[in-house]
RNA sequence: CGGAGUAUGGUGUAACGGCUAGCAUACUCGCUUUGGGAGCGAGCAGUCUGGGUUCGAAUCCCAGUACUCCGACCA
């Protein structure tokens, strides 16, 4: 992609509306605009980095079994009755609208009862289970207060999970191997190291926990006690002498943290199919109940997290798998011919592979620099004159900091071009 | 939802109740410049909305709206 015909810009001054790190930073980069309060637009760049993550995200949840769908904004007020979940003495962050004819109708906060309407249509038999489903979508929940940039808004994007078994034993595996496959989202978005799965309140419908997935940061609206050595985590609101000895840890093993919740995996027993009816027939043609569990991930709450690990005030490096492109091709031929064909030559190749974001604006080095400093592409390679002299371009891993004159030859054989 | 604060060109800011609402940046044009947000000149562009007080309101008062922060809430 070429910066020169792309519409955002960078822009010097930070927002004055804006405290969060995160998305002060990802609105000075161009990434997002602020369309209202807790309510972002992903531009450009930051789509790009926002699909990244839902790859991610897709490839392990469809390593796993996973069936993807996709569920309806617009809700029936019927199915939540049926739960209990449709009042707003009950659920007080729904947004509801209506029908030309009066019928109201909720706006999606979660997706619980859609897909046990949906997917328990085609649940007759035990041999049918179990089931393994998900999607990615906006959900939108009227929040009392947005806050925090990315990290808390009023419409999100996120990825639900949801599994149907016929036995306890056969519920756990599966929950297991979603937390699994949770730890390697996290790794391959290299934040696996700050991330923990949390021991929390399992929500009004279970005696048992949740299980949290906790990115420790400064930034983050949980408090909870770690010790990242042992991989142990408990949130606050569960941190009573009583769990902690459930849990079997010790109190003095633990340290208190600030953690984003990038995940959320919990046992949702009978409750869901129980209310709307879906039941299965067992060996003998009986009806027995069947187990949920249901399983998050925050994808636009995951590009904040990031950026409020991986950058500064005026600078970031994404991490290689989600970065909008891997390479920044910083054109700095000004105006000699022999560079710019250079660069070009280069630049073409790249393209290939859809590597690079090429500067070939006109604009001053210190600019671009600057630019491309908080843009956080992991890559930059720089051409000019004096890369030119030395037969090549000088390549930057700004993780590390290595900085080396590599040939054109050499950069296509790294990239397998 | 309780409490506090803020609202001025695209962006960031300044202005005692009184001069043509100033500055920076961005943008447009011209010249110069070209490895860390260059220089000179010219230009475009603004007081959240509605009331009120006053000879006179960006400034004071009331209402509304939006945004931010603290708290509560977050299945």
């Amino acid at each position: 992609m070429r910066q020169s015909q792309l519409f955002t810009k960078t822009r010097f001054e930070a927002p004055k509306d804006e405290v969060a790190k995160n998305a002060s930073l990802l609105i000075r980069s161009g990434f997002i605009h602020k369309e209202m309060a807790g309510v972002y637009v992903f531009l450009p760049l930051g789509l790009r980095v926002l699909e990244n993550v839902k790859k991610i995200v897709r490839e392990e949840m469809n390593r796993i079994g996973g069936q993807e769908v996709m569920m309806t904004t617009l809700q029936p007020k019927e199915i939540w009755e049926k739960t209990n979940r449709w009042d707003d003495s009950v659920v007080d962050n729904w947004f509801k609208t209506k029908l030309k004819n009066g019928t109201e109708l909720g706006v999606g906060l979660t997706h619980e009862e859609p897909f046990v309407d949906a997917v328990g249509e085609f649940i007759q038999s035990y041999k049918d289970l179990p089931i393994l489903t998900y999607q990615i979508q906006n959900k939108f929940r009227n929040e009392l207060r947005a806050k925090n940039g990315l990290l808390r808004g009023r419409e999100f994007v996120m990825k639900d999970m949801y599994s149907f078994a016929r036995t306890e034993e056969e519920h756990n595996l599966l929950y297991e191997k979603v937390a699994e496959a949770y730890h390697k989202v996290y790794a391959r978005l290299g934040i696996g190291h700050l991330t923990l799965r949390t021991s929390a309140d399992g929500g009004i419908f279970t005696k048992k926990f949740s299980d949290e997935f906790q990115t420790l940061c400064d930034a983050g609206e949980d408090t909870v006690y770690v010790n990242e050595e042992k991989k142990i985590s408990i949130n606050k609101e569960v941190y009573t002498d009583e769990n902690l000895e459930k849990l079997n840890i010790k109190k003095e093993d633990l340290t208190e943290r600030r953690g984003i919740e990038v995940g959320n995996i919990f046992p949702l027993e009978t409750k869901y199919t129980e209310a709307l009816g879906v039941r299965c027939k067992n060996d003998k043609g009986e009806p027995e109940p069947i187990i949920m569990g249901c399983y998050g991930i925050g994808i636009s709450r995951l590009v904040g997290a990031l950026a409020e690990i991986f950058g500064t005030e005026t600078s970031m490096i994404w991490p290689e798998a989600v970065a909008p492109f891997k390479i920044h091709l910083i054109d700095l031929s000004g105006s000699d011919e022999g560079v710019k064909k250079a660069t070009e030559d280069l630049y073409q190749k790249l393209k290939e592979k859809d590597l690079v974001l090429i500067d070939d604006r006109d604009a001053r080095a210190g600019e671009k620099f600057a630019d491309a400093d908080i843009i956080g592409l992991p890559i930059r390679i720089i051409s000019s004159k004096k890369t030119l002299e030395k037969n090549g371009f000088e390549v930057v891993n700004r993780v590390t900091g290595k900085t080396e004159v590599l040939s054109l030859e050499d950069i296509l054989e790294t990239y397998g071009i």
